[in-house]
DNA sequence: ATCAAGATGTTATACTATAACAATAGATCG
DNA sequence: CGATCTATTGTTATAGTATAACATCTTGAT
């Protein structure tokens, strides 16, 4: 079992863990975190959250999702996924992955904080840092320029663990 | 002067540089480049090089570069202008901003480097830091979790010292 | 029951990017 | 010089991503 795995929430699918318990728990969450904050995690964005969470740690784009979607959900369109998701992010359920324009589940929706990616540019899967070295480094460099952050894309693409291995 | 506007090359569009001279500057130097690698800097490329420039240290999406460049190339096309934006990325003249679709010129081309970017959501001006130690700590945590990187977008959004002062 | 706010439905369109093949221009070599 | 090979550009069509604008329905509060 790599460190990778281990950090990175299990993120290989297929790799031994089990993806099935691994969604039910992110939808366990989602439902207690938005029955906390008063906000309605309603059937159609659950199952937005749902499918991006069965896509297996791989980001998955929105008309990949709208494809699923409509297969119980005939009246789904594009604003029907696009807004789901925009709930979804905005209550740090799901991270956009701007490098790949797709969406994939925060694998800590608990605490706030920007996503940080390393993305298998084999398997797809993106794994989740949130370092705060690197966080830190980036504040540091920002600030002796005069510049006030808000908002950070993090995303680095590579081989993960698993496909190195399995190279040539 | 802030540290913002002399370490990001004078980034700061209408800001008392002279955007004249920087964009001819940019210019000369992609030529000499092109030349020292024996690759060809054709009109078309140029042009599109100059307008990305133009933008004022702006990020520029490929549409707006399309409907400026037809005024004066009355057969451009979408792929006409991706194709040059292709080259000139592949040469390190300019880079692309995943979060915003749009492209910048590269402020250092001489030097191989992945861009860092601090983007004003105010002015709109994208800076380059291309600093050592977010490398550093990016590929440290990447390294620790077994993962080899080999391309990093970072992206940071916020306001810059002008923007910042000219604030309520 | 009424009302206001939030959520979803619906239609249309804007914006971003590439595939595939044809034509042309530049370099190289005999 | 002229043949030829390759890189560049032209051209048409289409794929992929995202949002605007307005209608309707649901939910929860009073």
């Amino acid at each position: 079992m790599s460190k990778f795995r281990e950090t990175a929430m299990k993120s290989l699918s297929g790799d031994g863990h089990d993806h099935g318990s691994c969604v039910a728990d992110a939808l366990q969450r989602a439902e207690a975190i938005c029955a906390a904050r008063g906000v309605r995690l309603t059937k159609l964005r659950r199952h937005v959250l749902e499918l991006v969470w069965e896509s297996g740690h791989a980001p998955i784009g929105a008309y990949d999702l709208l494809r699923r979607l409509d297969k119980e959900h005939a009246s789904a369109v594009p604003p029907t996924v696009y807004r789901a998701l925009d709930f979804l992010i905005e209550q740090g359920l799901v991270h956009r992955i701007e490098s790949l324009n797709a969406f994939v589940g925060c694998a800590s929706p608990q605490e706030d904080h920007v996503g940080q990616f390393l993305i298998c540019r084999n398997c797809g899967t993106a794994a989740e840092m949130n370092d705060a070295r690197i966080d830190r480094a980036i504040n540091k460099v920002a600030a002796e320029l005069g510049f006030v952050a808000d908002g950070r894309v993090v995303e680095v693409r590579g081989l993960c663990p698993s496909c190195r291995s399995s190279e040539a």
